[in-house]
DNA sequence: TATTTTATCGACTATGTGTCTATTAAGCAA
DNA sequence: TTGCTTAATAGACACATAGTCGATAAAATA
């Protein structure tokens, strides 16, 4: 963020372009893989040129975009986690409003290879946080962190593309009454 | 198979050369989104014209051929589905046996919608034989078939892109541990 | 104001798609 | 075997896309 040394504000004020441009394409066609340098500038009414100043390629940009996602899922999911007192449901139940809310985005970029993967570590990174404060042991008995984390990412990857029409609240619930432990 | 009218040798001859240039290329860069029918037709040594006499699209051909790959997938498990007296985790164990052998093949068409969606299909099919065959209510209390295949095929994906290193034995005693019912 | 950086324009090479026509070759049926 | 039918090839076409380059104009900044 503010680490960052200031950029000149044209550069800034074009990537926003291109990142509003892959925006606007993707709520038409709802495809990352039909997205073109050619239809990301022309939406954004820049030159060709101008893209390859910034990015790479198309998943350069995509890349910086997911992180941005991510970055903000971190900042507000975070404050969530720290809460202690709340019930095992609660967190789970906090964390699928949030994907509920950007559903749209996350069932677009849940194709892209490095979204999948944030969120896979993301899910780990999140379960781990539960068992050791819960102090369940992660060595002995214990199903793999691994294992609960492409489980669930399955579940989120149905929901956000096929399921939608259930609530949070019903996933929520047949999550933890599907497994033996709560994974969040 | 036998009731299609029968081709012309030429013709079969040269869907198999293609379909064989597909997974001689897949084998290579294991990546179903940088196949071309240029480059199709030329490891196949055929005319690029001579593709489009046969199928639409790279798409259309991947499609036969994920088609193909659940016709023996189907053909290979029945069987062992009909048997009703195994025990609960053999049913399982031998569905994964059959995605560790063809994992790299697996590995590679599990990012194509069509494959995935046929795998998901394939999953709701055999939890639902299994729920039916115990006698288990299927309106009350249970966890959602299709919560559970998305679950299943969650891991599936994790496990022949990822960790592939564990046998199907711990990825089979992980599942049957991790879920308050067993699935399969 | 002068220097640096950014954006634009046009061009170029390369790869790819999908279609078409004309020609050759192989399969099949009377 | 001959003649009809279908498959395969060759070459061309228009079009889209990627990535790069040099020259020029415009904006930012020191």
């Amino acid at each position: 963020m503010s680490i960052h040394k200031k950029q000149d504000p044209r550069a800034l004020r074009t990537k926003k372009m291109l990142k509003n441009a892959v925006f606007s394409l993707l709520s038409e066609n709802q495809d990352v893989a039909q997205l073109s340098v050619q239809k990301i500038t022309s939406r954004a009414e820049l030159n060709r040129a101008t893209f390859y100043l910034h990015y790479e390629d198309i998943n350069d940009l995509l890349s910086q975009i997911v992180q941005e996602i991510f970055d903000e899922l971190s900042s507000k999911t975070e404050p969530l986690l720290q809460m202690k007192n709340l019930d095992k449901q609660e967190h789970l139940l906090g964390f699928l409003d949030y994907v509920y809310e950007y559903r749209k985005i996350f069932a677009v970029f849940i194709e892209h290879a490095e979204f999948k993967n944030s969120l896979f570590e993301f899910l780990k990174n999140v379960i781990h946080m539960r068992r050791s404060e819960r102090n369940i042991a992660t060595t002995e008995n214990t199903v793999a962190l691994e294992i609960m984390a492409a489980s669930l990412l399955g579940i989120i990857n149905w929901w956000i593309k096929d399921g939608i029409h259930y609530s949070s609240e019903y996933i929520a619930k047949q999550i933890t009454s599907m497994y033996k432990k709560k994974p969040l």
